[in-house]
DNA sequence: GTCCCCTTTCTTTTT
DNA sequence: GAAAGGGGAC
């Protein structure tokens, strides 16, 4: 897709396709498959618009992600260099015009935007004013119900009414008393949520009808992306900039909604015929990115979906491997023989190891399976887990750089007032709040003046004072940059101290991570240059994501959850677990809600999409899930009667691993032949010497995994040696090792073979401990 | 004021 | 089984 110009458009594209590029008047809704193309013309569709002299400043093109804006920015400079046209997520978008216009929201232009942690202390507080005990209600459910009521535009005011006029349950009774209160301690602190952000600029512009006017003269066209995933306040701001120039663009799939409980609303995309009743209507059906097998698998499974507008899903790639279900004993052989299976393929040559993704529905299953990559030396990169703003240590800083910017964020500088401890516990910063609120003094003018507070002990006033010296000191000004400002306040603060020389693991990567967050401030400060703020950085920072890190081309297998593989693809796909309980999640089971089975059948249609050339799906018979290990039912989904999958035990998938040709599809497929490049058949067992990347150089021993003792490994069956391997002796007494929590140690003895085998291990900080090797997460070091 | 142990809970989380 | 949050002990 690359090389391509603005001029040769036309010919390699379908209709379709062309229609939405030429027609940029008026209306458009786009119902776009998944594979379809829909990124290539929506930037084509830009191109065209500036080629046929819009003004670059009158559009507007919103996507949801921070990747998704930078990509399609990327691309639309690619066919028209240079120009400055706003591609932007909602949220960005949404903090500009608050940032322009906040004095109407009742906010002052320095507001922050709070992250989760925040909105939750938020809660908290707002619940210690009202006296509301936080254990019989958890503060993240309640910040649940609010946000959800955000996301449906329902106001504090709206909510209590809606529930005084209803048979309330005492959830809602409680949350109608927080949401108020907690939208005080909010707009106290000049700060918002995330889901503020939204709001306040749906309230912008229907409050202020000249606002609104101005606004959408300002952005004529308007192109909205993933539409299928807006909200109530997302849908109210995109078709309020379209009332006077009716140029909006929506592309979505209802097909591929996902959020719905996160408050999207498929209806939106309903909804745009009947608020625009001359809308174009436009379905890109051909997919370009999957074979007809998976394609063919993925309708057969959204087919069974009621509620959905049906769409055809045609290719005119080639047949391809059929998809196939395979079922393993238990959880770990699930991990130990698709590592493995990944390990032979890329031996061969034929894959790297970003060709695979590993999908499922549940974050806690990529457990077992960094365990087995680590263990097998297979390399990954795990998407989610512990996002990188949200550690301890960074939140802590840019708490820091947030007081400095917005001295009414009490939340950030109650976060940091005690970090690191100085003796300020709850009980002295108590009573230091309180006297600046009678004295009527800002907080941190009530820290410099600490000393003359009664009852404050000597020890606390004269830390307080300290601390008001430091925060004093500190200016962005003085600093000249964001990054210089914040290695000041590492060195004021000496909050890296403790972590120096500890050796310790954990300490050792918040010290990285500290590097980390003042290298992303220097690279802000090169974008920014002489204009950069601090809100400026602490924006990037607030509204950054961990899914903006995949880098689809790392050289590693990308686990992730079904979710995040969105608009994502790759040439292997496997899910995993596609049991009952897990998809569909046993939650949605229970709700009792038929549309939300529909939205997990969606899930795993999203993510089955994702494969351009395999897909396969696995099972466990046995699972283990909470520390339980349990039997498994199989996944409604894929019941034979509903999906034509090709079903394989797990010994026929290890010997399709280790002998492509070996294995012959159950079902008669002539499909085979037409796809030269993949795994399943041509097995010349050319050379693989030495064409596996770094990582796996343990080739002739590898890491111990319980298949390996009774069966040839993949290279040597492809290099045509049909030798057996020895046993594996695996971690031998002597050898050194690494374990993710206790570092580096070295084997103290070792018993057992094979799945019972267990090693003690004396560890470099101290401790002893044993281990069954299988279950463990310990990685031999060479 | 701090730490540790007990209980509880266990989707998904574009921003 | 593991992490997080709250309560109680020091």
């Amino acid at each position: 897709m690359d090389g391509e110009n603005a001029t040769s458009r036309d010919a390699s594209m379908t209709l379709a396709q062309s229609q939405v590029i030429n027609n940029f008047e008026g209306p458009m809704l786009v119902l776009a498959g998944p594979g379809s193309g829909k990124t290539r013309v929506v930037t084509h569709r830009i191109a065209h618009m500036l080629e046929s002299g819009v003004s670059p400043r009158q559009i507007l093109a919103i996507t949801f992600t921070n990747k998704a804006s930078t990509e399609m920015a990327e691309r639309v400079e690619k066919l028209v260099p240079g120009q400055r046209l706003a591609i932007s997520t909602f949220h960005k978008f949404c903090a500009r015009m608050l940032r322009l216009y906040p004095g109407a929201v009742g906010l002052k232009p320095n507001f922050t935007i709070l992250d989760t942690g925040d909105q939750t202390a938020a809660i908290r507080r707002a619940m210690h004013h009202l006296d509301l005990d936080t254990t019989h209600f958890p503060p993240n459910k309640i910040l649940w119900r609010i946000s959800k009521a955000k996301n449906d535009l329902i106001t504090p005011e709206v909510f209590q009414r809606n529930f005084d006029e209803s048979i309330g349950n005492h959830w809602d009774a409680v949350v109608s008393r927080v949401y108020p209160e907690y939208q005080k301690v909010l707009l106290q602190n000049n700060s918002v949520d995330f889901d503020d952000l939204l709001v306040h600029v749906a309230v912008l512009l229907t409050e202020f009808p000249e606002l609104r006017d101005q606004l959408d003269e300002r952005f004529r066209y308007v192109l909205v992306d993933e539409y299928q995933d807006t909200n109530q306040a997302q849908y109210r701001i995109v078709v309020a900039l379209s009332q006077t120039y009716r140029n909006l663009c929506a592309t979505g799939d209802p097909d591929q909604s996902i959020y719905g409980w996160r408050g999207a609303r498929i209806e939106n995309i309903l909804r745009f015929e009947n608020d625009f009743p001359d809308v174009k209507v436009v379905r890109l059906e051909q997919n370009f990115r999957s074979t007809k097998s998976i394609l063919a698998a993925a309708d057969q499974l959204i087919a069974k979906n009621i509620y959905r507008k049906a769409k055809a899903l045609v290719t005119d790639n080639v047949q391809g491997v059929p998809v196939r279900l395979i079922r393993f004993s238990d959880g770990y052989r699930e991990a130990d023989l698709i590592a493995e299976h990944m390990k032979a393929v890329v031996a061969s040559g034929k894959r790297t190891w970003s060709d695979f993704a590993m999908l499922y529905r549940v974050n806690s299953l990529s457990q077992p399976l960094e365990v087995a990559f680590q263990r097998a030396g297979v390399p990954y990169q795990i998407v989610a887990g512990m996002p990188f703003w949200e550690r301890e240590e960074i939140k802590d800083l840019v708490a820091y750089l947030r007081v400095l910017a917005n001295p009414d964020d009490d939340l950030a500088l109650r976060r940091i007032v005690n970090k690191p401890q100085r003796g300020l516990g709850a009980k002295s910063q108590d009573r230091i709040f309180a006297w600046a609120r009678v004295e009527g003094l800002t907080p941190m003018e009530a820290l410099e003046k600490a000393s003359s507070i009664p009852q404050l002990s000597k020890k606390a006033a004269l830390s307080a004072v300290l601390f008001a010296k430091i925060m004093n000191g500190l200016d962005l000004a003085k600093a000249g940059s964001v990054a210089e400002l914040l290695r000041e306040v590492v060195k004021k603060t000496g909050i890296t101290i403790p972590w120096l020389g500890s050796g310790d693991e954990t300490d050792l990567a918040r010290l990285t991570n500290v590097e980390q967050l003042i290298a992303a401030a220097e690279y802000y400060d090169k974008l920014a240059g002489e204009e950069r703020t601090l809100e400026g950085f602490l924006e990037t920072t607030s509204l950054a994501s961990d899914l903006d890190n995949v880098d689809e081309k790392a050289g590693k297998v990308t686990l992730m959850t079904l979710h995040a593989a969105k608009g994502l693809e790759f040439p292997v796909v496997f899910v995993c677990g596609v049991e009952e309980n897990l998809i569909p999640h046993e939650r949605s089971i229970n709700s009792g809600n038929p549309r939300e089975i529909e939205e997990e059948r969606r899930l795993l249609f999203v993510g089955m999409t994702r494969a351009k050339e395999v897909l396969y799906l696995t099972e466990a018979s046995v699972r283990s899930i909470h520390g339980r290990s349990t039997y498994t039912i199989p996944s409604t989904f894929t019941e034979p009667q509903h999906l034509s999958l090709d079903r394989l035990s797990e010994f026929e998938f290890q010997a399709m691993t280790f002998d492509p040709n070996s294995f012959q599809s159950k079902r008669p497929t002539t499909a085979v032949e037409e796809f030269g490049t993949f795994e399943g058949e041509d097995g010349d067992g050319d050379e693989f010497e030495d064409r596996e990347p770094g990582v796996t150089k343990r080739r002739s021993k590898p890491a111990f995994s319980s298949a390996n003792f009774s069966l040839t490994t993949a290279a040597d069956l492809l290099a045509g040696n049909n030798k057996s391997i020895e046993i594996p002796t695996g971690f031998p007494v002597g050898s050194a090792v690494r374990h993710p929590r206790y570092g580096k140690g070295q084997v103290l003895s070792a018993s057992g073979f094979g799945p019972r085998r267990t090693v003690t291990v004396k560890f470099e900080q101290g401790r002893t401990e044993t281990f069954m090797v299988q279950k463990s997460p310990l990685q031999p070091l060479r």
